[in-house]
DNA sequence: AGCTAATCGAGACGGTACGTCGGGTCTTAAT
DNA sequence: ATTAAGACCCGACGTACCGTCTCGATTAGCT
């Protein structure tokens, strides 16, 4: 989210709809020239707003794009569909739709790539777009669970542990998919995935885990 | 590799040490600023190099990166610890030792970004980069048939797919662990996922691969 | 003059204060440096302003040093010494004093050669710079026929063309003396001058001119 | 002249074919291009001929410019018409002729501009270009004197002051009229020049010059 | 005929300046 | 206080030319 406008009330508000504009503009821009080459004058007169307006809002094209992209994951759902596989593949076929879109793959590596060296930046990623998919885990291995599918997680610990496992590993086996191998994340990979997935988390057992 | 002397012989040719000199100075400057602070001017001096000999053999910061960055991945060997697993943590291990440096983490995932604009920037990516830790994966495999731990493999395109598979999830899980996350890809992280990943492969059969 | 603002009154306007700044720069500049080392980049830092500011203002290096040589010949003035050839001797003598300063010498010859070839250069500096000088010719001649020392002219169209003719003699053979020839034009040369000049002219007499 | 070869005689002698090539070859760029469009390595690639072959005969742009332009002094001859009055009319007419081709209009006056910086450069002109012309002047008065059209001077040193001032009142009048004020220096406009220049000179007498 | 040494073409090299572009900041007048 | 407009300083861009250098290949004159 952009700032907020200082202390109170007096003067002139922010027009909200700058901010809608702004951001439309930005993925606009992310769609037709990508990251590298998308400047904040463009932005602003694409928005039909002023550079003095976009900067009073954000504090550069790092913190603009991170915002226009997070927008994409709003829609993301998990959907119900009956059994534990059908549900992860669902929202990971969502996932790699989203990733598929240029406006996505243009600014979301981008933006990773500049928090290594920013970490204000690495935790606006984190709270505005990481999160949001992880809640996506956590609301699924509950259902599972009231389903039957899983067991209770008696140590809440290494619960988190795996959590954790399974988010790199999806996120980042889909994000590998489409960016780098740059092949498309279809239904039948998404199943090979989700079978090796499911496979390999059903035979955890103990604190250091399963089987010999 | 930089552009190569066009055909013949004629005239004075090009340094190789400059070659070498602009690379390792390209990963200093990485080291010090991060991909989005390097200048290709800058580069130039820490090399003792004219800019023009650089754009002679480099057409920009993305190519010049790549093969920078590509360098770092030379060293990555499949050891020979004994048994598949081991084997798998070996070389995940590696492979996140050197996502670990600040060179590479600054580097990489720009690139991977400006990839997903320039064809020809990804193409280059995948032979410098990625061809060589796919590489590794083909070998462990080989071995691990060797010694009787994995089947050998009837259908060629089946395990071409597989290999695809286990590639995107390995990289994809350190890179994102590493760089998303945040998080240290250690010993204990690493044996989780080749435990996932094992365990997973391991209950592939039918064509269609996995269990009812 | 530097470009004006573009039609009305939106946004900063334009320093004034950068105008001065930029056209004295130039000047030192032609006198430590000459036109050939003159770079538009040092002008604008000892100007203490951005380069796309001095950009804004001028297309180029010619354009700028015109009207930084230009201002220099703001300063000639017909003076009344009371007979026509003291008047002249009085305003050549200015002239050679003016060509004689180094951010004249450098800059002039350069820009001239320069308009050989951009026919909006040549007519700049005839607005900028030979204009202002055949006013003084108009001027003098007008002074002198009001005391009686030269007829009044029956034909404008002949006028004219004796006025460009003495004009030509006058400036060329004050250049060509100070520059080609690297001589000072003193006292003693510009009395030599004008005497050849006014004896010259004496005689005109019939609409071609000369003496049987 | 190019710069001799070095002490004496063993080793493959210069090419004297490719002095001339490259002179010819400079003339032609100073045409299509102009004296600051014109590039050392464009000419010697229209002289076919390698850039190292200019740069060991010629210093720099400055003396090859020279050189290039004072070969096309060298058709000036003093006619005999007769009168003192016609030779100096084809004279003047011949050296405006010169002027007016575009490799001399060009070059010129850039090389007196970097001249006024450089004083070997300026000797260089001097004795290339002006010496030439000069003899004509003396020449000229010569004949004058043994056809009994002028008198014959009685003090060398006042002699010599004329001359020089005849010939920086032509020369620059010339000049002038070419490149400053662009106007044709026509056979009407050298009639006129030459009135004055004559009518100018008869009536010098004193040391101290003529009439009141 | 074989040496010898300076020449030749080609083109890479370290520099310097170019003119443009984008990032952020600022100063206007208007809302 | 905010807005649109646009000038401002700064720094990097990628290119062009400079004048030098390093190549291998000629090529004359002297032995």
């Amino acid at each position: 989210m952009p700032n907020r406008s200082p202390a109170g009330r007096a003067g002139r508000p922010r027009s909200a709809a700058a901010d809608a504009a702004i951001l439309a503009a930005t993925r606009e821009a992310l769609v037709e020239l990508g990251w590298s080459k998308l400047t904040l004058g463009d932005v602003a007169t694409r928005a039909g707003v002023a550079k003095t307006t976009l900067y009073r809002r954000w504090a550069g094209k790092n913190e603009l794009v991170v915002d226009a992209v997070a927008e994409l994951f709003d829609e993301l759902r998990l959907p119900d569909r009956g059994c534990l596989a059908a549900d992860i593949e669902g929202v990971v076929l969502q996932f790699a739709a989203i990733l598929d879109r240029p406006e996505a793959r243009s600014g979301l590596m981008a933006v990773v790539a500049e928090s290594t060296r920013d970490p204000a930046l690495r935790e606006r990623i984190r709270c505005s777009i990481v999160a949001r998919q992880k809640r996506l885990v956590l609301e699924g291995r509950a259902r599972a669970q009231a389903r039957g599918e899983l067991p209770p997680e008696p140590d809440p610990e290494q619960a988190a542990r795996a959590v954790d496992l399974i988010f790199d590993v999806v996120a980042g086996a889909v994000v590998h998919r489409t960016l780098v191998s740059a092949e498309p994340a279809d239904e039948e990979w998404v199943r090979g995935l989700t079978r090796v997935l499911l496979q390999g988390l059903a035979s955890r057992t103990g604190p250091d885990g399963g089987p010999a």
